[in-house]
DNA sequence: CGGCAGTATATAAATACTTATATACTTCGC
DNA sequence: GCGAAGTATATAAGTATTTATATACTGCCG
């Protein structure tokens, strides 16, 4: 069960609330983690009920009063644990990818297409990546700066494929 | 319900059975999506039921008889229709990616040892993935690439800070 | 003052995925 | 001829994730 884990990990940089793990989360995609709060609120209860982590109830400035939760010694310790286990290749599971793999199965002019609105998200993905000096965060910036480069050169192909096409035939 | 559509997409290439799609999934993380056998076989009962691909029943020349699907006109349409779905960057969802995100949680050794482990399985990784001409897998190469020299410039910085450590105390 | 936007927590229902297990057919080595 | 290994299909049970919905508190704009 990695949320949990992951959770572990964001309450070992200081207490957190549920709302605040989930911005966290869906904030940097460095951390190669995400969920909703649909699925962050009953792990965190797991988390409580288990003794990982320990509740303060604070009042809220804006809105009603927060849960914040803190590592305890067994949560640590747990957490560690978790880190240590072996690591693997990740099997990627992403609709886009899918997407993009049956590219060649399209005509030259959606294929341009596609490659053209993937290549705006990543560089919108990429300058708001910019910041942040973690290994985590340098990895996420050269694998969006290469696929970048990836996209430029798809499109290369396709365009002189797009305009020799009328030639050949 | 990605999984259905990526089966019609791989269907779309060729008749195939349930083992066949299973082995195709797991052969080639460039198709971007990945699923054990026991969520196929379902996921097929559902396209046939649905329309979207037809039956035929071939003895094996090894093993008990196969199923083998091909595309009705329904699934071609279907297979084309999410194909025109908008992109997305995709939000990774990896224990492995989670564990380097923690990587400064960690003592240099211990450090050292999990990105040196997972530069042995990046290079692994990429002269299994070397063959295929296909968009998606150039793309999957030029980032296996780019994680393999990740990996050697986050080695060289632990193992220098390693070796200064001891200066500094 | 009424509604909207943002903060904050929570649950139910539906869907997707993993892990474990069972079955059956074939070939090959012992 | 027996067992192991590879091919092939399948289901049940458990776990994880998404989507939809509900509630409540605050400040601000009109």
């Amino acid at each position: 069960m990695s949320l949990s884990h992951v959770l572990l990990g964001l309450l070992a940089r200081g207490p957190a609330s549920g709302w605040d793990l989930g911005a966290r989360l869906s904030g940097d995609p460095a951390l190669g983690w995400n969920a909703e709060l649909a699925q962050i609120y009953p792990a965190l209860r797991r988390l409580l009920r288990g003794g990982f982590i320990a509740l303060r109830r604070r009042r809220s400035p804006k809105g009603p009063p927060r849960r914040e939760y803190r590592l305890t010694a067994a949560g640590r310790r747990e957490f560690r644990e978790w880190l240590a286990e072996p690591l693997e290749i990740p099997k990627p599971h992403a609709a886009a990818l899918a997407r993009l793999a049956f590219l060649e199965r399209r005509s030259p002019e959606t294929r341009l297409a596609s490659l053209e609105l993937y290549r705006l998200l990543l560089s919108d993905e990429l300058t708001r990546t910019s910041s942040g000096t973690t290994a985590a965060r340098r990895r996420r910036r050269m694998l969006l700066e290469t696929e970048l480069h990836w996209a430029d050169a798809e499109i290369a192909a396709a365009l002189s494929r797009r305009t020799l096409s009328p030639e050949e035939r």
